[in-house]
RNA sequence: CGCGGGGUAGAGCAGCCAGGUAGCUCGUCGGGCUCAUAACCCGGAGGUCGCGAGGUUCGAAUCCCGCCCCCGCAA
């Protein structure tokens, strides 16, 4: 079985790695190179990276479905997928005899789209996993090869993204497994459960303290570590990192109280108590610290 | 040259504009109060003020020049 894996961020190199071990890639297919940061330093993706200490050829094509031909020529069985990043053609699948099979990271089909384990922590799901599917024109609703599901509980988006990035790799050795078997038992998706989540934004981050909460907390877990949930404070951003519900009552968007257990702000329905945050300009700090430079106190506003 | 903030004690900050003995909150160490405490009171330790034996000056954290590093927004 001779396969290709095409992935490209961090999420996405457990699977690789795991691939790679136990049935070894024949290539790999990421996004080219991209400027990053402040100094836009071109840096290759992290499963790019990854490959290439494991020796393993990459294909970073700007646009994949100009290339089908090239990867045609790979003569592979199957292709696994994984935060690849960009849509496949018709041309692209028919290289593939044995289909090209995709890990998405939501109990399909709930949360088909780009942002599936932010939106399952914003819709306050208890549990969420790795489907393996195989991948078709249409946007995540291929049959379904198999699911791992795990628990949400407390976790941050980066915690939990960590946490289905290894059930990833299990699943993408478990999936290779049963194909190797020849004709697996596929389960269709119930086009009626079917939900769809776009890409996150910045902006959406913006916390509401009209909000409860729960509905808050649940905001900046989901916006933790990237790109963050902010607020407003005398008109500069700033990032709010971690939080949990807490008793207190006033006006919204005012600050209850202010000292080394964090900053404690009126919601709609309580308050809830910030316990990390980041100024502008500022590192990510403990709420007592901000506290300490004095930078905030009772009586303050926030929107 | 995308816009902007910042580098001062272990942490977070003030002081800089209008040069003149380095300050605040917290932590830490010691002592006290208390049944007790993350509370309170008293006392102490701890700083090459990012770097350049740079420039100006009687004197630079502060003004000027060069460099390094960190971060928010935007991409």
């Amino acid at each position: 079985m001779k396969i290709v894996f095409a992935g490209s961020p961090e999420y996405a190199v457990p699977a690789l790695d795991a691939l790679y071990k136990k049935y070894g890639v024949a290539a790999v297919i990421t996004q080219p190179d991209k400027p990053v940061g402040r100094k836009k330093i071109l840096t290759p993706t992290p499963v790019k990276r990854r490959a290439l200490e494991l020796g393993i050829h990459v294909y970073d094509f700007e646009k994949i479905r100009l290339h089908s031909a090239e990867v045609a020529a790979l003569g592979a069985d199957i292709m696994i997928t994984c935060a690849y990043g960009q849509l496949l053609t018709a041309d692209i699948l028919n290289c593939f005899p044995s289909g090209v099979w995709n890990l998405h990271a939501s109990l399909l089909p709930e949360f088909r789209g780009a942002s599936p384990i932010q939106s399952a922590i914003l819709a306050g799901k208890t549990h969420t996993g790795v489907t393996v599917m195989k991948t078709e024109l249409s946007l995540d609703t291929g049959d379904i090869l198999l699911v791992k599901r795990c628990a949400i509980d407390n976790m941050t988006y980066g915690e939990l993204s960590e946490k289905l990035s290894e059930l990833s790799a299990q699943a993408a050795v478990e999936a290779v497994e049963l194909l190797l078997g020849g004709d697996p038992l596929l389960l269709m998706q119930d086009e009626a459960k079917a939900t769809l989540c776009k890409k996150i934004q910045k902006g959406d981050g913006k916390i509401d303290f009209g909000n409860s909460p729960e509905d808050i907390c649940r905001l900046i877990r989901a916006y933790n570590p990237q790109p963050t949930a902010f607020c407003n404070q005398g008109g500069s951003v700033l990032n709010v990192l971690y939080a949990e519900p807490c008793e207190g009552t006033g006006d919204i968007g005012t600050v209850i109280c202010a000292d080394k257990r964090g900053i404690c702000v009126a919601c709609g329905s309580g308050a809830v108590l910030i316990k990390q945050l980041q100024p502008a300009g500022g590192k990510v700090m403990n709420a007592a610290d901000y506290v300490n430079g004095r930078k905030i106190k009772a009586g303050d506003r926030l929107d």
